[in-house]
RNA sequence: GGUACCAUGGCCGAGUGGCUAGGCAGAGGUCUGCAAAACCUUACACAGCGGUUCGACUCCGCUUGGUACCUCCA
């Protein structure tokens, strides 16, 4: 049985996994910053990692999935004045910070929910780790690697650079960095450009604010993952996850700070996903070019045709390897939903049909065609997650099913063991590991009330073989949306869409 | 400017030194009262130029184009 293997940003190739404590692993996923609502390009990590999350625990593993909220601010800009994001938006919206940060996580939840994620196993706030950050933040300076100047505290990125390798997971040149960073207007409390913030001081009108032995102020951006992944998961776990964009600075630095505050590299293994991009750009807050979520949904957004459901969207993103860029565009995402829905079709046949009683199955060259697709899905999974190919072969595997329904392929020509294989395979793949869903449709009771006297009617019709009245049934129905199939079998089937 | 990465058929996208990726759209066929669905068959490809090799889309170099990071960023 092959090993699972994946990219490790660390070692910039692909590594045979092993836990620090097997069966547990630990793993820590860079969560939302809820200053505002997520979009597209945020669902890609969240879907990546639950797919990985889900894996994990597929192959046997014990996962502690831990993906914080980040709800305390940032400095916007820096070298120019410090800004608390969240604190700036709750003014213009007039509401307390807090109240803020409850909307935007609760909408995260929501959509994360839309998404079928599974959810973490511990979901720390950055607010609710003040103290965790100021702890370690005085060990840093204890150990003379960090410096306080007016309020602020900074980490000594030179002096790190001195003994450790600052840069090792991004790939960036501590010189570089010392020395082509432009320059910014206003005063810099920093001694290097390089440096970064462990703790800000506020300014008067900040409303979030933490009294710390430097004064009030806020923490800075990276001490939170370090504080929290430190304390949930210990000084070194297995695998941190997140955004390829948070290689650099954010990551580096959390391996800067935990290095000194806690004597180790956080973690083993670095996975980084890559960026959703739309009409080749980044979807980013900076190129205004964003798709919120709640707008993907409703279809409400100019750049839109249509609304796209959640798990469309998933799908979109599973059919793809999580270490490409991914573009959108309307073209693509309607070309993933009838995909989607071609394979979740064949899925509701196969969990309908019924078991083969013979234990070998006549079509030797099929049962074994069947078996390797099913069997390879595990390879490819094991082969840094690649989704694309295990529905590549889910997608290989529908004609097998739909023949299976139409009476192309003889029940008989199938053992009783591919069978099982093949109902087993689709289910813990499409379901458990890929984590799709079925999506219910308008189809309420009352409404397949009303199809089901409609086709009885239409039925009479074609009996009488008054095709012009069953066509103008079938017509108007598709025109609001109702899809009417007759099938080969004589019934009649129907869909709402 | 520095550092990476990418370039695949109409669109989206896997992947590999010699063997069909897959999806969507297209074409032909089977089935059907018709349609839809389904099934079968099928056209369309690896940015350009050199090099390595028996053989490269796959390795190396150059060129061109694009993107990301270096500043908040999934």
């Amino acid at each position: 049985m092959a090993e699972l293997q994946f990219y490790n940003t660390l070692s910039r190739k692909k590594e045979i996994f092993e836990a620090l404590n097997p069966p547990h692993v630990g793993l820590y996923v860079c969560g939302p910053t809820v200053s505002g609502e997520s979009h597209l390009g945020h669902a890609r990590p969240f879907i990546t990692f639950d797919v990985i999350y889900r894996y994990l625990i597929h192959l046997g593993y014990k996962v502690r999935y831990v993906r914080n909220i980040t709800d305390a601010g940032h400095f916007e800009e820096e070298g120019r004045k410090a800004e608390d994001k969240i604190s700036q938006k709750a003014l213009l919206e007039r509401l307390e910070p807090m109240e803020l940060v409850q909307k935007y996580s609760n909408l995260f939840h929501w959509a994360m929910q839309q998404f079928n994620c599974l959810p973490p196993s511990i979901e720390p706030t950055a607010t609710g780790h003040i103290i965790e950050q100021i702890s370690m933040i005085k060990k840093i300076m204890e150990l003379g690697y960090a410096y306080e100047v007016d309020g602020s505290v900074y980490f000594d990125v030179r002096k790190y650079a001195e003994k450790y390798p600052y840069g090792i997971l991004s790939g960036r040149k501590i010189d570089d960095l010392l020395e082509t960073t432009r320059n910014l207007e206003g005063q810099d409390e920093k001694r290097n450009k390089a440096d970064f913030a462990l703790w800000k001081k506020t300014p008067p009108e900040h409303i979030m604010r933490w009294p710390s032995p430097w004064g009030e102020g806020f923490p800075g951006w990276h001490i939170e993952c370090s504080a929290m992944s430190s304390k949930y998961l210990g000084k070194q776990f297995d695998i941190h996850g997140g955004g390829m964009d948070l290689q650099f600075p954010h990551h580096e630095s959390e391996i800067a700070q935990s290095t000194i505050a806690l004597g180790k590299m956080p973690a083993r293994y670095w996975v980084h996903n890559n960026m959703i991009t739309i009409n080749g750009r980044k979807m980013g807050k900076s190129y205004n070019n964003v798709i919120k979520l709640s707008e993907l949904f409703s279809g409400n957004h100019p750049l839109l045709e249509k609304a796209y459901s959640p798990m469309t969207v998933r799908f979109f993103i599973l059919q793809t390897h999580y270490r490409s860029t991914l573009d959108f565009s309307n073209e693509a995402l309607q070309a993933a939903e009838k995909g989607l829905n071609r394979l979740w079709s064949a899925y509701e046949i196969l969990k309908m049909l019924p078991e083969p009683l013979h234990t070998t199955g006549e079509n030797k060259g099929l049962n074994e065609q069947i078996e390797r697709w099913c069997r390879e899905c595990d390879d490819f999974m094991k082969d840094d997650f690649n989704t694309a190919k295990v529905l590549a072969n889910l997608f290989e595997l529908t004609p097998i099913i739909n023949s299976l329904k139409s009476g192309q392929i003889k029940p008989n020509e199938l053992s009783s063991n591919t069978f099982a294989l093949l109902k087993k395979t689709w289910k813990e793949y499409l379901e458990d590991i890929l984590g799709l869903k079925e999506e219910k449709s308008l189809q309420d009771d009352k409404l397949a009330g009303v199809m089901g006297l409609i086709l009885n009617i239409r039925k009479d019709v074609r009996s009488k073989k008054d095709y012009a009245t069953s066509d103008k049934i079938r017509q108007t129905l598709e025109s609001v949306g109702i899809t009417v199939k007759d099938e080969k079998d004589g019934n009649t089937s129907w869909s709402a869409n």
